[in-house]
RNA sequence: GCCCCCAUCGUCUAGCGGCCUAGGACGCCGCCCUUUCAAGGCGGUAACACGGGUUCGAAUCCCGUUGGGGGUGCCA
């Protein structure tokens, strides 16, 4: 084993689906291990254990796998952990690095007040109180008054925290159970992580950290080591990369209240994991030759931790949208259709299971690829052709049937046309046909052909319409017409 | 309030002192192609937040201002 791997970690809270700055977290995790023979480990930091719940996890496993980014350690449960969070809490008791605190949220604010302290962190109350453990007691991080704490960070520099902004923070609660800070870095150096890569909103945790890290390591904690019999040697300081935020629209940290944050909700929609991620990797980083679209391995040969950005990046629906439906195109005729079985055959389709038509739908399938960008669009570009009859927009029937006083003409001669064409019924002599009609009404064929269009697929858009017919067959086709004629109402003037 | 981060077209970004009258991509708008819609081709719109420095020279370095964001939980 190569000593000097790095191992990396990516440490979300269960919350029952994989939110999409998560995803970029884990993947720019990823690529570091990738690129260098390194670990990814998964770990779930559940010790919040009201809300940590065994379902939500699976979901984070999944989408994970649908990106392709299985974990190479883990996952490790914080919740199952509990005994290695105790022994390092006795050891800072020992330490005085904890003390123990009575004090409510009520009691400091009212303090603060009284002393008319404007910064509502907490006052040190019970710092020299010399309170024993137990009876419903917090214990909070003896923060040193004095100096600055340092965080490197290959993304932003040196980043300097005044402790005097910092307040002695609770890293256990009363029940006695381990805060983030605390599990997170006993956790780090048990597993040890080489390198921290996660969101901008860590960072002021970071610190705190540090703090816990240098407290343990000062003491001579263990760490666990690879056998978990507590023989491994203290590891250094892992370095910290904090990635931009991704933000909404207005500018705000992605929230699940109000954004579409769920990897799994893309999956749903027909996005395909190369192109998540590859879109995922275009926000906070950019390659060095300045493509845009690019497979995995490239990102992995190419990525860099200190290349990426400081600012917070939009996550844009849009771009995501564009470069997927590169990626639809880009796939092979077997790739596609295996990537919209889903929506062909599955909870996508629109039309009975049974009235799917395979070898229907391979010839349509060219046509139906460079027109969708995301797999969802599917359904309605073939559903025509496994329905008894189309379902009818209301919108384009209005447009190109009712309110064109020449489509009921256009549809009878069509008919009547299409029928002599029985013998020769291809897209190529539909066409002349169609043309044809056109002429005999002083048409173009672009809108001669739309009240036909709405006919045999009830829509304005679609695939082109002389290959629908040709797939559709002579006799689908032209009663189709016959039944759009028929519902068109009374041809005008005759 | 306090601490921290950030600041190039609407958006994602290139740029790391002269190659910038700032490049690409998405979006948007035209035109072409065309059986609708796409795809494709061509063209266009549009940015260095502001003010001071440093320098022969600044989008690039420094300071300030403004603006935005994050943190400030016995959440993570």
């Amino acid at each position: 084993m190569a000593g000097d791997a790095p191992r990396v970690r990516f440490a979300p809270s269960p919350t029952g689906y994989l939110h999409v700055g998560s995803a970029r977290a884990a993947l720019f995790n990823w690529l570091v291990a990738r690129q260098s023979g390194g670990t990814f480990v998964l770990r779930i930091e559940d010790t919040d254990a009201e809300r940590g719940r065994e379902e939500w996890v699976d979901g984070i496993i999944s989408s994970l796998h649908w990106l392709r980014m299985d974990p190479d350690e883990g996952p490790y449960r914080q919740s199952l952990r509990t005994g290695r969070y105790h022994q390092a809490i006795d050891a800072l008791w020992e330490a005085s690095s904890l003390y123990a605190c009575d004090c409510t949220r009520e009691d400091i604010d009212t303090r603060n007040r009284a002393a008319d302290i404007k910064t509502p962190g907490y006052d040190g109350f019970c710092r020299d109180r010399g309170l024993p453990r137990g009876d419903g007691r917090a214990l909070r991080f003896r923060t040193p008054v004095d100096g600055v704490t340092t965080v490197h960070d290959v993304i932003r520099g040196t980043v300097e925290f005044p402790r005097s902004a910092m307040d002695d923070f609770v890293a256990v609660k009363a029940g006695g159970a381990p805060l983030f800070v605390l599990a997170n870095v006993v956790d780090d150096i048990d597993m040890a992580i080489t390198h921290v890569i996660r969101g901008e909103d860590l960072l002021p945790t970071t610190p705190r950290g540090i703090l816990v890290w240098e407290a343990l390591t000062s003491i001579g904690w263990a760490p666990e080591g690879p056998t978990g019999t507590g023989s491994g040697a203290i590891p250094p300081l892992p370095v910290f990369a904090h990635l931009p935020l991704l933000v909404n629209e207005q500018r705000k940290k992605l929230s699940k209240r109000r954004d579409p944050v769920a990897v799994e909700s893309y999956r749903d929609q027909g996005y395909l994991p190369e192109a998540f991620l590859n879109y995922l990797g275009l926000l906070g980083w950019s390659p060095p030759g300045g493509e845009e679209i690019f497979e995995v391995d490239r990102m992995i040969e190419w990525f860099r931790l200190e290349d990426v950005n400081h600012s917070p990046a939009f996550f844009d629906v849009a771009k995501l949208t564009h470069i997927n439906g590169e990626y639809i195109r880009a796939l092979s005729p077997d790739a596609f259709l295996e990537a919209c079985r889903p929506w062909l055959t599955g909870e996508g389709a629109t039309w009975p299971t049974a009235k799917f038509d395979e070898a229907v739908f391979s010839r349509l399938a060219p046509l139906v690829q460079e027109r969708v960008s995301v797999l969802s669009e599917v359904p309605s570009m073939v559903d025509f052709m496994f329905l008894d009859s189309p379902v009818v927009d209301e919108e384009a029937w209005a447009k190109a049937v009712t309110g064109d006083d020449l489509a009921g003409e256009i549809l009878a001669r069509a008919i009547e046309s299409y029928r002599d064409l029985s013998g020769d019924w291809n897209h190529d002599s539909l066409h002349a046909a169609t043309r044809a009609v056109g002429d005999g009404v002083g048409r173009k064929l672009n809108k001669a052909q739309a009240p036909i269009r709405v006919a045999i697929t009830g829509r304005r858009v679609g695939p082109p319409l002389f290959e629908v017919l040709e797939v559709m067959g002579p006799d689908r086709s032209i009663a189709r017409l016959e039944d759009a004629l028929a519902r068109s109402g009374p041809r005008p003037g005759s």
